[in-house]
DNA sequence: TTGTAGGCGTTATCAA
DNA sequence: TTGATAACGCCTACAA
């Protein structure tokens, strides 16, 4: 039969008694209609028929293009990441890409775990990068911005704004939470802050100060949690925790999910009880958080769509359809209210 | 400078008045040591200089490999499969092969997403596959074997064993939830059973089976869930409270930590308490358990090792490395005990 | 130790 | 509408 385990275009050719570039038109839907129906199927039928596959590392040697892009992303663990990448992915599938993906916080190297993926990458001819690592030390994606390499972030900007984004409108998040607890009659709202690091720590930070600005009350109570962890959060409202005295809070908004669930625990521990001593919001609305005790209330972020977006504006700077060249795109985040919230209790134990 | 954006092995070569395969020669680590140290300075000099960077699609063109293996999963979005992503991609880095992700449960045509999927990796040239996908309908799995492919699968076995995979002891798990039940004096054990479709749900509800007969106990009390969802898990419980009269079950052991946490919600709702009225143990030990009301025992399974053993074992079936070839890999589950079992109630209500 | 020649499978550009 | 030819960038003989 075929003298390789899978047929080129060469083999079809040779089978049909024409010549291999016919069949390669009839391959491309682009180039197709060059070709005489009669033929067309006949071809067709004879790469059925031989089980042809085209071979992409050939076709994207011809043309240059390897429908392929890089997916830089902190760690897929982190349950905030899986509903970016499905958009991604359902975004790239619809245009026949392909992600290649790198989880670049590793325990050992981090310094560099993102350029060496990055350079992995462009050895396969990525086409773009998709970067969700909301890191604010970007001295490798400023190199690899200077490269020439296309780029969108997702759920971050840069500093300067030179590159496309896809984000949520963390300032509007945080302003929903604050505008909910001032409307419970909340006056005195603590925060429990991300790790300044992150975009989203500085920019929820940034958020709430200025909602609470907007609303004429102080925002004097926030703790910085030095990582997005159950842990960090707990000892971030120990240290709020200990403050009561002065700051009287009556409600905590989280920069993060997990966060809130630390802060969650402390306050169990310190014997107060969540909504009624306590109103609590999270941030992110990642699943399960109406499973925990009392089911939490969140701001919710859209990541499946920022991951989409975020993948179609790649592609579509590919084809340098002008108009989606620079855009940045900012979701709006929704609250979604559970049990964790209350109005306040009259005075503050 | 040079004259395409990237430079080539050939655009190093002309730099350097050398031939361009000795260049090459030099890049590869393997026969670096055929170049005169000297040389070999000089070329990496400037490689570095030039900015070179490897085509990956030329080399797989050349060699016939691509570098590249397909991972089938039906939803990174389901919390098991990112630990399991995440296990397969650093056993994958370390050998410099890239995974092509697909998700195969889509909620349009879901039936041939697999196919699709597959035949996109195939053009790609893809050297492997590594299969999540859980379900026990494999039709596309079968002709893919059939076709030569190499493939390893992930957390399930196929019917006839024909395929290497890298399961967990899902009786053996199904054992340890039984036996520590047991050990606490309950004899009264219900089973919240997954879909007979999907392997896990199979084999689990048969350990459990086979668990209460080791022990001389009945296992009549089985509600099979249609998915493993937290609403499933919750009719489920339902279906297994209004036979409770008869039964009087006074613990249950859930195939899937989902399902368990739907069944705490059913119990909550009936008035019983857990673990006082009656415990629960879940499957999985998936993130965030131990901060649901109560926290949840589970039977933890090593899903990064899942995927850090089965992406090895391909790899090195490519290499063709005997012995490694047809195993199958059991990984140990491991008790994990928290506050949701206790001794039984001396009679249920 | 280095150079030469040919090929991997596809696409692009002409020419017929 | 089809065929011929030459890339694409790298690798592998083999020759020098």
């Amino acid at each position: 039969m075929s003298r390789s385990p899978v047929p080129t275009l060469q083999d079809l050719a040779l089978h049909l008694g024409v010549h291999k570039s016919t069949v390669s038109r009839a391959m491309d839907a682009e180039r197709r209609h060059l070709v005489a129906a009669e033929l067309l199927q006949r071809i067709e039928a004879a790469a059925r028929e031989l089980g042809y596959r085209p071979n992409h590392a050939a076709s994207a040697l011809s043309r240059g293009r390897s429908k392929t892009v890089g997916v830089l992303l902190p760690d897929i663990t982190n349950p905030v990441f899986p509903p970016i990448l499905r958009g991604i992915e359902d975004a790239l599938d619809e245009e026949g890409y392909f992600a290649l993906l790198a989880n670049t916080s590793r325990p050992d190297n981090s310094v560099d775990a993102a350029q060496v993926a990055v350079e992995r990458m462009q050895a396969q001819r990525v086409e773009g990068f998709l970067v969700a690592t909301a890191t604010r030390d970007d001295a490798w994606l400023d190199s690899l911005r200077q490269s020439g390499a296309r780029i969108v972030l997702i759920n971050r900007t840069d500093g300067r704004g030179h590159l496309p984004a896809v984000i949520s409108d963390d300032m509007l998040g945080m302003r929903l939470a604050v505008d909910h607890l001032v409307g419970l009659g909340h006056k005195k709202i603590a925060h429990l802050a991300g790790p300044e690091t992150l975009s989203t720590g500085l920019a929820r930070r940034l958020g709430f100060e200025q909602a609470m600005r907007e609303h004429g009350l102080g925002a004097k109570a926030i703790a910085c949690a030095d990582a997005y962890s159950v842990e960090s959060g707990e000892i971030a409202m120990h240290a709020l925790l200990s403050k009561r005295s002065k700051t009287q809070f009556t409600a905590v908004v989280a920069a993060n999910d997990l966060l809130a669930l630390g802060g969650l625990q402390a306050l169990k521990l310190a014997g107060l009880s969540v909504p009624s001593d306590v109103s609590v919001v999270g941030h992110n609305d990642m699943q399960l958080l109406d499973q925990v005790n009392p089911p939490l209330s969140s701001v919710r972020i859209q990541h499946y769509e920022m991951g989409f977006r975020a993948a179609r504006l790649l592609i579509d700077a590919l084809r340098e359809r002008p108009g989606s060249q620079e855009a940045t795109v900012v979701l709006r985040p929704q609250l979604v209210l559970r049990a964790s919230t209350t109005v306040p209790i009259s005075s503050p134990t």
